[in-house]
DNA sequence: AAGGTTCTGTGCGCTAGCGCACAGAAAGAC
DNA sequence: GTCTTTCTGTGCGCTAGCGCACAGAACCTT
């Protein structure tokens, strides 16, 4: 976010943080074989355990990754922005996870056939060593997202969500219903709406059928638990910011 | 588990799964590093955020990751026993991690510098592909972990932490007391209590001070929530067991 | 304007798990 | 042996969050 006045007028691989850090002989090769796709709200980028055809570079768009159980319900691993990547499990060598990886604020990505990125991931040097640090910031939120569930309220994993999902648009501002934030955190709808409900009257944000601004985010910041930060001093110290957005 | 009739007599480093795993010159190579040490019960392996001098392959012992609140709480985020190695930071590039390493099983592990790990890392090849597979199967554990903590009972968590656990250390037994349960799994130790209880009046394990002998794995296997199920498929398929013990 | 749909707010009884306080039982120390 | 420490079991009041049911409000369609 270093030069906002610098924000491409039309669309650039670049306002992806991962492409944008690559040097740039890497970031040439890739180019040719990456694609501008429209992500919709709800479209399922991939489906558990199914084999990734393609990986995706978010640049305006957040992507879940989820994991739904046998009995319906729900719950969010890690949540995915401009500043990653979406099928970290292609170059890991699985192929596939056991999660799926479900669009949660509509935009777009550039998305590359997993044979390319498999090819430069296994030439080693930035490439490889970028997109691994990328995962360790992922594992990061994977881990706290599971210390969060064991322990803190609703409110506070509320809060957490709304800063992380909007660090990951570079926005104050998110649509989205209370109906899939509870789907997101594994929690009734009515408990995000009590939570929402005291953040509101707390002036903190604003909530309005689906459109959520944030007025306050240092009153935010006072009312998440620790998990937030956590994740956000992991991810600056791994993967500072390059994108010109 | 394949040959239980050719343990080694003395102690070997194919008894670690990666190490077995490994071609046999690539683990030629690493051999004259490794140095076998004792990981003696409540050891922290590593802490959080200090940079780690060492990567661990343990044998017979079980060590888990976990993270510690401010507050004091604590939550497991993982396991790692002889499947696997502790200090996957370290290749992933950032040297460091938010969360400890706590020896919950006593027993020894092979110990290699750091130094040496990257290096090979750099390589590229099997070694490399082979600790990237652990990381994804690690990566699945902590997403279950965050899902298990989310939707289910403590009894259910119990028994997936026990046959986790117990996977990892190729045993049916474990010397354990419930307070250390609760600290892993984030609950209150009453709530262990509660639950091994069930579990012991039902016979599937037998609870004595510390020691705990499962008697009816299948039936335990019954009592688990999916979430165990999807982490031993996911380890299963990304890491063979090649070990000999 | 009318009618349907979607989203949000609220109330209420229920349960799992928490925090706390002890009591007994087993193991270890002297 | 006796004393101390550690571990396990149990009881009890409390709270957060659940499931359910429904009402009002905002938006969309025609």
């Amino acid at each position: 976010m270093a030069q906002k006045f610098a924000a491409p007028a039309s669309p650039d691989p670049a306002e992806n943080n991962l492409l944008a850090a690559l040097p740039a002989a890497d970031y040439e090769r890739l180019v040719p074989d990456l694609e501008r796709v429209p992500l919709p709200l709800g479209m399922a980028v991939y489906e558990s355990d199914a084999k990734l055809d393609y990986v995706y570079f978010p640049t305006d768009c957040i992507v879940s990754l989820l994991y739904v159980m046998k009995s319906g319900a729900s719950a969010e691993i890690a949540v995915v922005g401009y500043e990653g990547l979406v099928g970290v499990a292609l170059f890991m060598g699985g192929e596939s996870t056991s999660s799926r990886a479900v669009v949660q604020s509509a935009g777009h990505a550039y998305r590359l056939p997993s044979k390319i990125l498999k090819r430069e991931f296994e030439h080693g040097g930035p490439l490889q060593h970028l997109l691994l640090r990328y995962t360790q910031a992922l594992i990061t939120q994977m881990a706290q997202t599971a210390v969060c569930n064991r322990h803190h309220s609703v409110e506070q994993q509320l809060a957490r969500w709304l800063l992380l999902s909007l660090d990951r648009l570079r926005s104050s501002e998110l649509h989205m219903t209370q109906e899939l934030i509870a789907n997101m955190l594994g929690v009734r709808r009515e408990g995000v709406t009590e939570a929402a409900g005291k953040l509101q009257s707390s002036g903190v944000i604003q909530y309005n059928r689906g459109h959520i601004v944030v007025l306050d985010r240092p009153g935010l910041e006072e009312r998440v638990c620790e998990c937030y930060a956590v994740v956000k001093r992991e991810t600056d110290r791994l993967l500072p910011d390059k994108t010109a957005v």
